[in-house]
DNA sequence: TGTACATCAGTGAACGCGCGTTCACTGATGTAC
DNA sequence: TGTACATCAGTGAACGCGCGTTCACTGATGTAC
């Protein structure tokens, strides 16, 4: 049974967006072709009518989600952005929370155009963060960007090293908590500048 | 032919060191029993003579190289420590590097028993890196172990979002350089007060 | 507008392959006498 | 110390299973006239 071509373009984002969910919370190697396929409503033979292997759709489906966060991040307040990524709700929900931190690693081991996708996913995190600041002098901009990827560099760790404890291990709530903490001082020092 | 208890715990061991490195290189899911027992210098069905199952090894391997890393790190300066942790040699050889930022989201979908591993080994760390400072009073203490919480996730952070780039990645670098920098400005911050 | 035919998204069986694990077997080691 | 036997680390074939991928087929859609 053929589709709509409108359809089928549908079908196929819908196969992305379930990818990137399903790549998050449970790794590559975590979901297979058929898993992802039926968890977005189809059987799995249809799967490479719209992809030519399923590490294409890795590289798809990290920069769909990559977009979709920098989409989300762009209108909110640089503190109250901290305090959600350092949260307990985004440390226990990586399926819609951020892929560098859910997916860094295995990204790590995967072929070319998926580390690409996430080369270009963390300059446009840090491109939106940086968009916040206004014109300002070539060595002000080359300051707030270095500022910019320490301060990434350290919500990504902390949040990855909480999330590799137990589950309801305290330990693993004050790396979130000490770093959110950390975080958030070193924003005001800076914004007294 | 059997083999002298000497010799079987010898192998046994060798076999725990090989899995600790093909793990951190590869991932769990990237290492084979039959790959593992192979490296090793055996077959694959003696596996199960020594441990459970898989699963086992893993934590046994992590518990294995978190010990080895605290022994290395405990008598560098900690600068000198930081230098070699975001060195691209050390981000270029996972095998003998930092288990956390090896198998950090790896460890995030195992079972309890390596995710226990994990929060042990990195109370290790942190307890390794303390260990430095001398005699303080309570809240010095929590002080610093607060300042060396932030600095480990800010450091393992650099390292995992550097290796998921495309190796020569100009960006990779800048992420490397740019956390070394902003952590030994706060170490130099720090030694002052 | 109506008809005939090509297209191709989606189906479901089948493919080869590598995985973790099991098992019967081997033969040197360790032990009991 | 010497002998007979149990142990058990290591071997390699075999297990069932799930994986990514292929393929013949279906039938509604899209197109050419």
């Amino acid at each position: 049974m053929k589709v709509t071509k409108a359809q089928a373009m549908e079908n196929r984002q819908r196969i992305v967006e379930t990818a990137s969910v399903l790549f998050r919370e449970r790794g590559y190697d975590g979901v297979g072709v058929a898993d992802l396929m039926g968890a977005a409503g189809f059987t799995h033979g249809g799967f490479y009518k719209h992809f030519g292997s399923k590490a294409d759709l890795m590289a798809e489906a990290a920069t769909y989600s990559f977009t979709q966060s920098a989409e989300e991040s762009s209108q909110a307040d640089m503190a109250d952005f901290v305090r959600h990524y350092l949260s307990r709700k985004h440390r226990d929900a990586p399926g819609t929370g951020c892929t560098m931190a859910a997916l860094c690693t295995d990204a790590t081991r995967q072929s070319e155009p998926v580390k690409e996708a996430f080369a270009a996913g963390i300059e446009k995190q840090l491109d939106t963060l940086t968009h916040h600041d206004v014109a300002q002098s070539e060595s002000e901009r080359r300051e707030a960007r270095a500022k910019h990827i320490a301060m990434i560099a350290q919500a990504v760790g902390a949040l990855v090293l909480s999330r590799s404890c137990p589950d309801d291990s305290p330990f693993a709530d004050e790396i979130l908590e000490t770093c959110c903490s950390d975080i958030l001082s070193h924003l005001k020092s800076a914004s007294k500048d």
